[in-house]
DNA sequence: CATGAATGAGGTTTCATTCAT
DNA sequence: AATGAATGAAACCTCATTCAT
């Protein structure tokens, strides 16, 4: 056998830091973070245990990127409208449209990561730290929807904004439930509707 | 001296269970089922830790005492309408006015409870059947709605039962949330409204 | 009611100290020492566990008088042959046929008690203290048979006496083991027969 | 550098394996199981506590793992007997002296085992379940020597048989208490005495 | 890079004993 | 004399982390 390059190290590296993120992911979304234990990510992943430590520093740490990770996807959707380019007039309904669907999209593709992030989120006590840092981005979407609705000509735009970000949240809840009784697609539907027309 | 009577023990018994109970729902709330120990609970309570299993039999019995006990007075809410006398003619826009709002208000007064329920719905890896038992009356609430939508003459009665259940969960997590930014005024009214006009 | 006489208070005081000994020795028998509780004990003898620490200094005390309350009948079948005016000249078959009866009959009797001497023996971490003051008994029997097989004839009486006692431990095992499959009778003739014979 | 091989470290499980098993028995048989500790085992064998717990899923199992161990060479005098081939015929004064020369030998060299299996056959509510498991075993000597009397023309075999069943069970007694005052020579002999001519 | 045996702090639970009434 | 709530030490057990190979 020939020795293996740099290059091919590197990503025998990269894939089994996925391997180990993804696992990670799964089990710390079915029991929680203080619930999972390295052994059982570890046994899942199918490696040993001190092999986990080659690659993060700690349970924390692993945590950490699995969040970072996890919330990469749905930073993308919103990094286009935080560009120095994107101009007001560019917040029509088309755009929220595909805003929303790309969110659902996120959401499906990643119901574990949610479920995480959600019950991280409630508990004070359990990671606020890392939480934090991400609970920013969530009001980025509030903002720009306040915008549209203005500029839809909405007597009291951030009430409605409001309303579609809780109908967003309450949709999010219910999908990421394990024992939802909803199809997403009957849920979408219900934000697409309000989308269009505002209240006030 | 003669001993304690019956009655005062019982007393004594009764009045330490409370004490307990509430302070496990605290740290249950803050750290999660499994972040949380008995110590924390013991010491945050003022009491022995070998006291707490006098009172309840494991970390896992007083856990569904803690949800048994939270989830009363969201029952009680429920309970008159599942009486035989109960007639749909009764689903009125403002028995459902009054519905929500004692729904709001168990929800204020209890956030601990909301925020370490929902934390659990989560996780199916943790105590997923003592959940399990609770969901069923979830749904009483959307049945009933619909009823209310078809009499208020939606054309779609069950889509419009689902908007407002949606609308209600989200109202619910961003209100349970630690770093909740709304007022819970300001996502009533926006509950409130949609109850009187359906959508479809 | 008229108010109890000192003598009557001594009265319920003893009967109630016999209440305890016996559940304790019953519990202890079952259980074993260590597995045995405190409050077992109590719950089954019907009194608050504080009150058994009004009759017993501590659970080590209780054992001792469980212990030796046990040992008594026993050692009234040999205070007769210690006394001054005892002659080995009354050392005829009638007697150790007498003896083995009583001895029978008190391990018959008190069969827990035997069940929980034999455990406790067996473990010198055990209580190696209470039991060693009661050996020395049961080695006064096993002199006496040498002496009686002497004056029988016998040209190895410490190998015949030896004999005797280990049947009647064997006996002994064999009758207060939980499981026993053998009824006293055949094990008791099996005895009584090696008596009159001895095999040297 | 390379990992260990598959071999190394079963190697080394093996025989740590032992160690916990040997160190167990000796604390179990001098303290009794309840009165045993993990620490006190883990200490003697010179371990960290956590450890026992990668060898062994609970003090019951290690429990159960040193009395499967203890009775195994126990077990192994019998196999030959329980063969197909094997025909009443066989059974000699010479099979049955060698039979009880090998019992004698299993129970000198594991006297600790032997203390602890009679305490834990004596006490119903220690482990019963365990030790139900083996009683079987002891009954097949008896039906054993049943046949064999017979052969040797007794007119009671069973009562023969039983003789000999306690008589050995008698000398294990002895042998095995820890204050013992007995040879195991002079008890030995008594036994092969009886060997040779039943009494019926 | 990879293994899993090993550690030890800390978790849940039990229980002998005390004490106010 | 009697109760059982209360304590705290010590039991069993788990698990994040380290380390020799």
């Amino acid at each position: 056998m020939s020795p293996k390059t740099k290059a091919q190290f590197e990503e025998v590296r990269l894939e089994k830091r996925e391997l180990i993120l993804e696992t990670a992911l799964e089990i710390f979304a079915t029991y929680g973070y203080h619930g999972a234990s390295i052994s059982m990510i570890a046994q899942h992943a199918g490696i040993a245990k001190g092999l986990l430590y080659n690659y993060f520093e700690s349970k924390e740490d692993l945590l950490k990127a699995v969040v970072s990770d996890g919330f990469k996807d749905f930073l993308d959707i919103y990094t286009p409208l935080l560009d120095k380019n994107f101009s007001e007039e560019m917040l029509t309904p088309e755009l929220f449209r595909k805003l929303f669907k790309k969110a659902f999209k996120v959401m499906k593709d990643n119901i574990h990561f949610w479920r995480l992030y959600y019950a991280l989120a409630l508990q004070p006590g359990v990671m606020e730290m890392i939480i934090k840092d991400y609970e920013g981005y969530m009001f980025t979407h509030l903002d720009l929807m306040e915008k549209y609705y203005k500029k839809q000509g909405s007597k009291k735009p951030r009430a409605d904004a409001l309303h579609l970000y809780i109908l967003m949240d309450g949709i999010t809840m219910n999908y990421i439930q394990p024992h939802n009784e909803f199809t997403i697609e009957e849920m979408e539907s219900t934000i697409i509707k309000e989308l269009e027309k505002p209240i006030y």
